[in-house]
DNA sequence: GCCTATAGTTCTAAAATTGAACTGTCAAAT
DNA sequence: ATTTGACAGTTCAATTTTAGAACTATAGGC
């Protein structure tokens, strides 16, 4: 499959699995909300190689998650910037690492806690009902046909199966 | 770079990528959630090679994500059911879901509306703060080394960036 | 016997990734 | 004036992964 499939799919996480769905670029998005912001930064501490590198940095900015902009002239430097866009990639970012905390830590516990700046104390992130703001599970929801979906898409037969 | 190495990388974000994140992986979870649970329907559905679902299947099996349970004797058929483990990646892909539909919707709208049983709305899955319960955003939150993070981690670095 | 269904495995070609070296611009040091 | 170093990439051969298609195995039904 080519990743261009993926962003014409009718289906939302497929379209987001298409700008972020691979390893080094995700761990590039790590980086970024890390404060990382240039070349050198991003290719020493993550050992990825230049050419991969350049390749995700381009496709992130073509994506408009970050943003090119020169920090020095002569010679001509850039740094790479996240956008709103990109920031609002954060609760995927915090969605995976609340997971890892949980099922992948080992015994010495998790590697970084966060603390909410707003009410000052050490947190982890959940993800409510946006209505009811009940902590969601996978069983309470039940999934319809949006306006954005053709009726001959690949996910309408799920969706007769959901309806179980 | 291996799938392995990531694994022992002392970030929470790092060890899930090492188990979700790759594009086939993530297609394959949703099918998950939407229910599919035989080797046939997730090749159909997906256009994947059945040489890479096999692999993909035995790997999240091997994680714990999914169980492969047998349906039937005389052949012996097996299913995929996710675990709770498995199922504990919903507010991941849940949060993937949502910045799907904001950024890379299409005019037409969603394709998808999720119908959150309990309260009975249309809603949306929002990232909170467990302790305040307000919504979570990337400058709100600050980052502490945790008691699984040896001194030396490459993290550390980042650490004192940080802190600015 | 032959066809179909299901769940895989095997093989070759194509694509992506790795690793290492190389390019270009400029500032600072020798 | 020349060399060295920092930074942001690009280029290219070798390795690894993925795609695409064909093949295997078990059993029920015609």
């Amino acid at each position: 499959m080519k990743w261009g499939a993926l962003e014409d799919e009718a289906c939302s996480l497929a379209r987001t699995i298409a700008v972020i769905g691979d390893r080094w670029t995700l761990l590039i998005l790590r980086e970024c909300f890390l404060r990382t912001r240039r070349f050198e930064a991003f290719q020493s501490s993550l050992q990825i190689t230049r050419h991969l590198l350049s390749e995700r940095l381009k496709k992130l900015v073509r994506f408009g998650i970050l943003r090119r902009v020169p920090y020095q002239d002569s010679p001509k430097r850039y740094e790479y910037i996240l956008t709103q866009k990109g920031l609002d990639l954060y609760p995927i970012i915090m969605a995976m690492v609340r997971w890892g905390d949980i099922h992948m830590a080992d015994e010495r516990g998790r590697p970084l806690l966060h603390e909410h700046k707003k009410c000052g104390k050490l947190f982890d992130p959940v993800m409510v009902c946006s209505e009811c703001g009940e902590v969601l599970a996978a069983k309470e929801v039940h999934v319809h046909p949006g306006p954005g979906r053709p009726v001959s898409a690949l996910a309408t037969a799920h969706q007769h199966r959901s309806d179980e």
